[in-house]
DNA sequence: AGTCTCAAGACGTCTAGAGGAGTTCGTGCG
DNA sequence: CGCACGAACTCCTCTAGACGTCTTGAGACT
């Protein structure tokens, strides 16, 4: 494998400049996933640095998600993302049933064995971020609902439902099992009419907290997607705060041109 | 600011349980948005520990883009992501209308200054997954557009489409400038007849050369989206590979409850 | 053959420095 | 008053070690 040496004119630091070398074996293929990339100690030596100098030059790789080190095997080129397509959603689908059922149908599609746990309820008063988006008033109450899924008994999403407690007050919806159809046949049976719903995606790197609840390595971001369901009326009636395993799941969407 | 000791007799290493104070006086909104953390004389002096240490420490948090570190000035909160919401689009406006069309209406909306540039097209060999996505044979060859857009001089956006020569050839799609609608007019002028897309959507850590042309800082992921659209025959005419500076830049969708 | 032990090799954490480069701000000079 | 300069402070990069934990595999033992 070629690596090349440092070059002092260059105004990149070393470290940078070792990183851009093993970056470039990778994208060149004399590395590929699954691939052990030189030891430290065989770094030291190439390069004639320091140890931490050959660990920051790695740092920056795993930051990136491209290499994981693994405690006394070595580090190794990683999977680039998005080459397992665990499970995909359609619109229609995952609105019409909800939670766990539509994960269900999914699963018998793409071929893994679905499951949920960790499911909470609890009622208590909302963060100012969930009042906005409900548009409460400072006093009132919301319904909290989290819950965790899971494909083959790997965690690919976490989800945090709320819902006005004014709303859910007195329906199955405060009880851990909502009964056939979720919270969405709930709220239709206490004469609610979902009208729409807005999803807003974006993209941040997880806490070491929520990297242990989805098992995620280093360097890896999660997808965010805050979904916020109105009625007919125009109310917000639940805003649903998900964190999906980026790598791992890909949402798609379809939708006519027109 | 409360921070706390080291604990010899926690399991966590030192560097951690440091990171791990940081945080929670993040969290418990001791440090908010903008202000300054201890720099690293200070926590060294507090900690009792080496320099290394307290930067892992600092690093952590770096990682995970809850703060930003300026070079001569200190360390700083960062905004937690998706405060600003820069611009949102909703399906039907973004297909109506193509490309810069669709980001200089959702400007006027949002009140900032909308630009795009480094447009190029060129005509050549796809890759196996694009070939794979369009449906291609292996000699086949794609026309590859390329451009970026920036809000107010920030790039938010970059973009690559991949349109299967044999369906671009001859019309103004090779061409720079594409006329008014865009590509999507075009390919209806020629008579083809877009009849849905679908997008994916996943999240990763941009590259150091993506993060260059996005202007992003470390810690920050790009969300990736992958657009096809579809003829009404069901066959594939274009593949858009879009990356999005995730926390300045938030997708909204707007769809039916069913 | 199967199992145990141990050493080698790998990454993880930490120390105690050093010099460099960017930022800020006060001070003194013109 | 305005500006240049320098000190102080900040984070950045790097050195040359030390000891730790984890994994693996060779070799000894049963």
């Amino acid at each position: 494998m070629q690596l090349g040496v440092i070059d002092r004119a260059d105004d990149r630091p070393p470290y940078r400049q070792i990183a851009d070398h093993l970056r470039a074996a990778i994208d060149r293929g004399d590395l590929v996933a699954g691939d052990k990339l030189p030891s430290e100690a065989e770094l030291i030596e190439h390069y004639g640095v320091a140890r931490m100098t050959v660990r920051q030059a790695v740092q920056e790789l795993r930051n990136e998600g491209r290499v994981v080190a693994e405690h006394g095997r070595g580090t190794f080129v990683r999977q680039p993302v998005q080459v397992r397509r665990l499970a995909s959603e359609r619109f229609a689908r995952r609105h019409r049933e909800a939670g766990l059922a539509a994960f269900s149908v999914e699963a018998q599609k793409t071929g893994f064995t679905p499951n949920v746990d960790q499911l909470e309820v609890s009622t208590g008063p909302a963060t100012p971020e969930i009042r906005d988006r409900l548009r409460l008033g400072d006093d009132e109450e919301v319904v909290v609902r989290s819950r965790r899924y899971l494909a083959d008994g790997q965690p690919v999403e976490t989800a945090v439902s709320y819902l006005p407690a004014s709303v859910a007050a007195g329906s199955r919806i405060v009880e851990a099992d909502t009964g056939p159809g979720g919270i969405y046949a709930r709220l239709e049976d206490m004469g609610f009419e979902l009208d729409h719903f807005t999803e807003e995606i974006s993209a941040r790197m997880p806490s070491a907290e929520e990297r242990r609840r989805l098992q995620l390595t280093d360097g890896v971001p999660v997808v965010v997607l805050v979904r916020t369901a109105y009625d007919t009326t125009g109310r917000p009636l639940e805003v649903c705060d998900t964190l999906k395993a980026a790598p791992a799941y890909v949402l798609e969407y379809e939708v006519p041109a027109r």
